[in-house]
DNA sequence: CGTCAGCTTGACCGCGCTCAAGGCCAGTGG
DNA sequence: CCACTGGCCTTGAGCGCGGTCAAGCTGACG
């Protein structure tokens, strides 16, 4: 069921046919949630591993005068609540953008799956890494780019990830978003985030209009935009491990004693 | 050796005595080095596990323009290079930015060590939630808060960790940071820095001078700020975990089926 | 006592914000 | 089929937060 989720987890770490199936077998598809609702409020403790199937959400933080900043984007194939196996400390707010459908999967099943399989367990090690990694890659950008900048910066990630999972061409993507959700992700205003739009347009950098975005010249974009995408790519070195006994049998191929395809 | 890192894991996870000597006979410290050098290159894959036993350092990116964004800051008792453990995408540098002695504990030693009690593991697995939660935490600064707030939520922030390793008492603490530095972490100029400080002092809010921060009533501070310190004392929610097998002995104590103390 | 790094201050400028009005759909109901 | 509505995008005018440039100050150190 997790097609986007499996297609990512798959460059990560090469995922068997077996691998995939079981993926597929621990995901149950739940129904549609409506646009701009909130998934999971702060201070929550989800019980089961949620993968978005369908349209997107993000992860923002909100202050009592209306201010709000998106924190994170979650696209098709990613992992909203990871909390459920590895516990983390959820001091935001997860809500939908557009309608969303959600898979459900049991933390614990999910765990009992990583135990039998390395592969999946590297994989999401992995994807793991990679969202922190955006999320050190969004604080730089908030703090030394240019409106500008950060704009070029956000398109970049978005491409390459909706790439990852087959949602993007080499053309262009679909892009829900409002110019307030830009605004509030790169933390500008909406009346800025649309001329910034327009200078990019005027560039000749990009097209964007009925939510469908098209980057005619990535490099130049990327150029702009100072991206460098192998952050969205992690691959931990090669290693030749010898770590002790049960703490090796699990993370060993985390550690990567193998060099992934 | 590692005091401060023992007396802020002891803080998670109510670490035993044979777990703080542990800790102690894995760390070996190793020499000064000079401020202002780096420590870790970008795409470096270290063997080691470093933890700050005096002075501060940074995680930062540049570009080559000359613009810099600290990422995070290394201090006391904070541990540098956990990609050693856990592997983890590198795409930045580590610096320092005072003088810094470290200790170095074997990435393997540390995992056998972690293996044999569940209370070091868990302790060490809450202590990089916390610095992902410090990540989230900078990157919704940056974006929605003034230089004003920035700023006085960056001394919240600071103090409070300083506080958790014993390095500042009710009024104060010491702050090796230059102003640039401030600036290269809030996303603001240096002439504005000192605006903004000398705007904080003005209100009666800081005091700061030669190095040495007061703040007379941090509630204020922290209301300014809008800082809430919650996201710096991980505590994963009880939980009646039922999990399979070798993953379950692992990552049990992470669980938290038990309350910490 | 000179030097140098870091702090401070002033003057001016510009990026990005605010406020406000108008335009462009897409969906809805008559 | 068309008028109406509401969300979103667009554009203009004016302002202010924070940037830049430049000079002077302060204190630690050799």
């Amino acid at each position: 069921m997790p097609y986007h989720l499996i297609r990512k987890l798959g460059r990560y770490a090469g995922l068997s046919t077996v691998d995939e199936e079981m993926l597929r077998q621990l995901a149950r598809a739940s129904g549609w949630v409506g646009p701009r609702s909130d998934l999971l409020r702060e201070g929550a403790a989800p019980r089961d591993v949620c993968v978005i199937l369908e349209g997107w959400a993000c992860a923002y933080k909100q202050l009592e005068d209306g201010r709000r900043q998106i924190i994170a984007y979650l696209m098709p194939g990613d992992v909203c609540s990871m909390a459920a196996v590895f516990p983390d400390v959820i001091n935001y707010t997860t809500g939908t953008l557009t309608s969303v459908r959600m898979a459900q999967m049991s933390g614990r099943a999910l765990l009992t799956t990583m135990d039998r399989s390395p592969r999946i367990l590297r994989a999401f090690w992995l994807d793991m890494l990679a969202a922190s990694a955006i999320q050190r890659e969004w604080t730089a950008s908030l703090g030394f780019l240019t409106a500008r900048e950060r704009i070029a910066h956000l398109l970049c990630e978005i491409m390459t990830r909706l790439r990852a999972v087959g949602l993007a061409d080499a053309e262009g993507c679909f892009l829900p978003l409002t110019q307030e959700d830009l605004g509030e992700t790169v933390g500008i205003s909406t009346v800025h985030v649309n001329r910034t739009l327009q200078d990019l347009r005027a560039s000749g950098l990009i097209t964007l209009k009925r939510q469908q975005l098209a980057i005619p010249d990535f490099a130049a974009l990327q150029e702009v935009a100072r991206f460098d995408g192998a952050y969205l790519r992690p691959a931990p070195t090669a290693r030749d491990a010898d770590h002790p006994a049960s703490l090796r049998s699990i993370l060993d191929p985390v550690l990567g004693s193998a060099v992934c395809p």
